[in-house]
DNA sequence: GATGAATGAGGATTCATTCAT
DNA sequence: AATGAATGAATCCTCATTCAT
């Protein structure tokens, strides 16, 4: 066991040398992602997270404010990924995908809230949407546009090609639970991890011409 | 799509010929999408409805019991769709497609319940899933088994290939709103609708080698 | 099955030939006796009446008047016992046992109704009290002053003498369900009710001298 | 009676030295004594405890387990004295009667809240009658079966001996409030509970030829 | 006389949050 | 930083009752 320095963004780990407020941010993280924030009790984080309601408060103001924390903590490493992808020094290529796959398949509590979010409608929601997603949009837009073959869709058809990206990532994991179930798969198995991976980069080649050397991409994990 | 005689089970219409228990549906309907199951109060449904919570329970006898009503009435017609699209008698096209597009678009609100579900995790959404989806995945199945090219896609694929169309069906029409506001564009408005259709048999053409016939299946709404 | 002329005062019978208010009154009897007035609702009232609660308010008042009904159908016949053994003319013994054993053994709910009221404390129960017991205890008075050994007893003894025919004639059937459990033995089986009136004719013997003559007061029910 | 040292859970005392708790049973003790359990709504017991309805929920986790925890409270003394007196070792005697007068004389509600629960009927009776009453009679039998003159009585009629110690003890002092108004009499003042104890008494020597040495156990409350 | 729907008050309970200790 | 108790608003739901049909 190596010594743990203790870094904001990092999850989960040995459970002793966690901080509370890092406890506190898995535990809600695991039940907003899988009831939403209306269905979940203050209490029940508190309780996971070993202590007793009240206390939560010495960590955070509200448990909207805990909320958002839990999502802060959650979509950084996404932006990192989108903004290297975008960076116009980087080769183009399947990097992106994978890097994505392996980070929301490792904590898939993300990719339920973050659909769970934009599910929602509302003042909420819109507020979560253009503070979160906009960027990740004009991020993966940008990233997009570098594509070799994109000529063969029309312009209006490029925000149905970014969405598809959309559901098939952050859709695909935040339902891995239900939908594996239904197909008797483990989505989240190293395995069907790599397949999925795979199958993208695939679909990626016959919608945008791209790829045709990536079908390697599979250490994710 | 055929004349639609007005029936018991109808959605929208004229205020005043509505039934209590309908107006209940449509009310509880708009709000399980927008604000989730546990995010609904009962109270806010009976309102929309035009009467008192407590009157409520002479329709309903609990709020799981309308939520399940909700759900029941707005996935028969899906059912109805699929199952007309396993039918072998039928001819292979993109029809299914089009139908769905139609009828999710026209009640964008089902396809939210059906994400939210869908996301869920735990017990419930684990009963939701045995009894709704997997029966839809099984005619979903039937249908993709009868696609020409087929053989060009390994066989555990083919799970993948039927989440594709899950995530571009439901989760489009489920994130139209979020999606929509990110991309400033109503994808809600006839004419997107037409796109996204017309864009889902073309992405299937490049999957599956179908629909070469049948691209203009734009009439929806 | 001869021809049943209705009589206000009757219990049970034919279910078909009952009166709705008949039927009304058994149910809320058996309902009140169980579970008290607070207890019982006036729909379980009305199911097990076999229509709906609405309906009920045709026949009562209110569910207040509805308890007095049944309380006041219950009690005539305890007076007309009472009434027959207070008379001066009727031979001294222990007829008026044997007849409220027989009576309230067929009846049961009738003794827990009354304990149930005569427990309860409070405005109500006070009007009840007043209403219903003190009649009863007058009567009950008169006869046990006609009893011939009573000089064994002080003046002040005579008042815990009374209660102690309450509590063994009252009290035993109200919690013959509950004690007969206990006891393994079913209390309101005709030997039980038998064995019961043996019982408090020997202990009338002991305590006030009286119907050394009585033990064959057996055939009950 | 041996001294009484004062213990957690003692009954009443100075008023602010009371835990949160013990109000709150003090409070639901008087109250579902009066009003039963269905009659006696959480809010007024809160109120009556000093505090808010919500709050109660930090001390029991539901009207039923308050309720519980009452009928705990009230009974374990009772346990204790029915235990001594099944007490090979102990001298047969009227203690054990005299004993059992000061508790419940001295807390009449838990003789109504016992009536209240024997009287219900159903499931939820049944209950209380296996975990609470069948000690009771159990050990109340033992001690009965000490008595010298037993053999007077028929093995069936013991059971009615045990029913006449229950009506006369638990019955009296539950029914103490109305019968003490139809007779005019306070049926708990010091001089009634004693007056009452002698009664018991020779109503014993009566019945089961004991107590010709003890007959004065006034000492009461 | 029966029905089903409506009503509004009140039911128990949960909730996020606060605060003294 | 942690706790347990307090709070009051809000939760879902049941209640007795009414009324048009």
């Amino acid at each position: 066991m190596t010594a743990v320095t203790p870094q904001p963004g990092r999850r989960s780990g040995e459970a002793d040398t966690l901080t509370t407020s890092e406890r506190i941010l898995d535990a809600a993280e695991a039940l907003f992602a899988e009831k939403g924030f209306a269905g979940t009790a203050v209490r029940d984080i508190a309780t996971r997270a070993g202590l007793h309601p009240g206390s939560l408060y010495n960590h955070f103001e509200s448990k909207q404010a805990l909320y958002e924390a839990v999502l802060q903590r959650g979509l950084r490493p996404i932006y990192e990924i989108l903004d290297r992808a975008a960076d116009p020094e980087a080769p183009p290529g399947p990097e992106m995908l994978v890097a994505l796959m392996a980070h929301l398949s490792a904590s898939p509590a993300l990719a339920r809230l973050i659909q769970h979010e934009t599910l929602a409608g509302g003042e909420h929601a819109m507020r979560f949407v253009r503070r979160w997603l906009e960027p990740v949009y004009a991020r993966a837009s940008l990233a997009l546009e570098r594509s070799p073959n994109l000529g063969d869709w029309d312009r209006e058809e490029l925000p149905l090609l970014l969405m598809t990206y959309h559901h098939l990532i952050f859709g695909h994991y935040a339902l891995a639970g239900a939908l594996g179930q239904v197909l008797d798969i483990d989505l989240l198995s190293s395995d069907a991890v790599e397949r999925h991976t795979r199958f993208l980069v695939k679909l990626s080649e016959r919608l945008l011409g791209t790829a045709e050397e990536g079908e390697r991409g599979g250490n994710a994990t």
